[in-house]
DNA sequence: GAGCAAATATATACCAAGTGCAGAAATACC
DNA sequence: GGTATTTCTGCACTTGGTATATATTTGCTC
């Protein structure tokens, strides 16, 4: 719909005034809290009124979430991308790795100040986490057309490997954020990480059977 | 909390109380709408105060699902009541498709009017549908925990374990809530879903490696 | 059974999220 | 410059949920 082919002024003025609402809000947020700030306060802070804020974000929720938006079909598109000769769930895998490696704020490994308020700032907040909740639906969803698409599987194959497969990366990064929270440095977690991550992938790809079974 | 040891007349009148709120948000709930109904009038139907309804009850959502709340748990206690020499995931299996044979409306397979017009409802109000994940989030870390505890698993692998297999159960729901909501008769639907389910809980106990290593 | 403390219910007023509407202001187009 | 079209705004309104203070009911003791 939003081609970016050229710019023109009232283009360029809701693309400002999209960041500006955008920027108050997650100012506020992180200094105060999600719940202890109104959508008219941000509304204030952006000087604009109430009425265009939810012009531009439906709910309040989506002032934070929106920034998520790319994410959300991250992994159908490595599904997409990945080359030939090689499992969906290597390429998604791999990228994990270096998700972990580039301390992408995604896989949960990241320490930067922002980031751990903002995670604190989410789980204090119901509305928020439920809106995540969401989100990884979403994923799952978009994950499951890819595999449906480019791997061959029935509907129903490629929804079953889907949320299986987004549920373990979402587990993962919420251990790796736990982490971070109890303070634990980016760098010194890593390597766990990692284990972590081949725990995770290794479940997904040889069963659960493989715990009573033992390795193959 | 709730001891049920012994009724005692404000008891009594507290659970016939909580049985008028919710039968009459449930019956305005599936005449009119979820969104189409007020708090405020599902107070009045069960002739009670506001205040009193949300006394009860602290969300609105909570009219539905509180009658899902055994549920939340169903799957942890299938593991921790299993047999000597059953694995969890066996369990889980024998649970489901029995489940599936009892036309049990947790696994999506049950085609009451009643049922359908539930799900319709719960899918056509996405506060509702936020709410059916939070209950999901419940069940996988109730699982979880139940695996961490009787089957030896350290707590990162039993929540890995926990989510996959949740995840997958719900997925086996949705599809088969889709093919009653399509109205197909469940008696029609039964051999399909347990096809289905062999599907969901081979792909959890081989992997999704089976899918590209071909059958074990 | 009267009387009192604790629990529950109610009425009222209130806050915040979100919507509908009518009109003002800005922008694009000619 | 004039006009049609977006976009923004102010205002009133609905609804979910909460605070407070007051009334009612229940349980218990004598």
């Amino acid at each position: 719909m939003d081609d970016d082919a050229r710019p023109g002024l009232r283009e360029r003025k809701k693309q400002r005034t999209h960041a500006a609402i955008s920027d108050a809000a997650i100012a506020l947020f992180l200094e105060h809290g999600f719940n202890q700030v109104s959508v008219a306060q941000v509304a204030e802070a952006a000087e604009v009124s109430k009425r265009t804020l939810f012009a531009y974000f439906p709910t309040k929720e989506d002032l934070v979430v929106h920034r998520l938006a790319d994410h959300e079909t991250e992994s159908a598109r490595v599904v997409r991308a990945r080359e030939a000769g090689t499992t969906p769930l290597a390429a998604l895998r791999g990228h994990f790795l270096a998700g972990l490696d580039a301390r992408d704020p995604i896989t949960g490994l990241n320490d930067h100040p922002v980031a751990l308020r903002l995670t604190r700032m989410i789980n204090d907040a119901p509305t928020l986490v439920a809106r995540m909740d969401r989100f990884k639906r979403g994923a799952e969803l978009a994950l499951a057309e890819a595999l449906h698409e480019t791997a061959n599987l029935p509907d129903l194959t490629a929804r079953l490997t889907a949320v299986q497969i987004v549920s373990v990366q979402w587990e993962l990064a919420q251990e790796n954020a736990a982490h971070m929270a109890s303070g634990e440095s980016a760098d010194d977690r890593h390597a766990g990480a990692v284990a972590d991550a081949e725990l995770g992938f290794a479940l997904l790809d040889r069963g659960l059977g493989s715990l009573t079974r033992g390795p193959a």
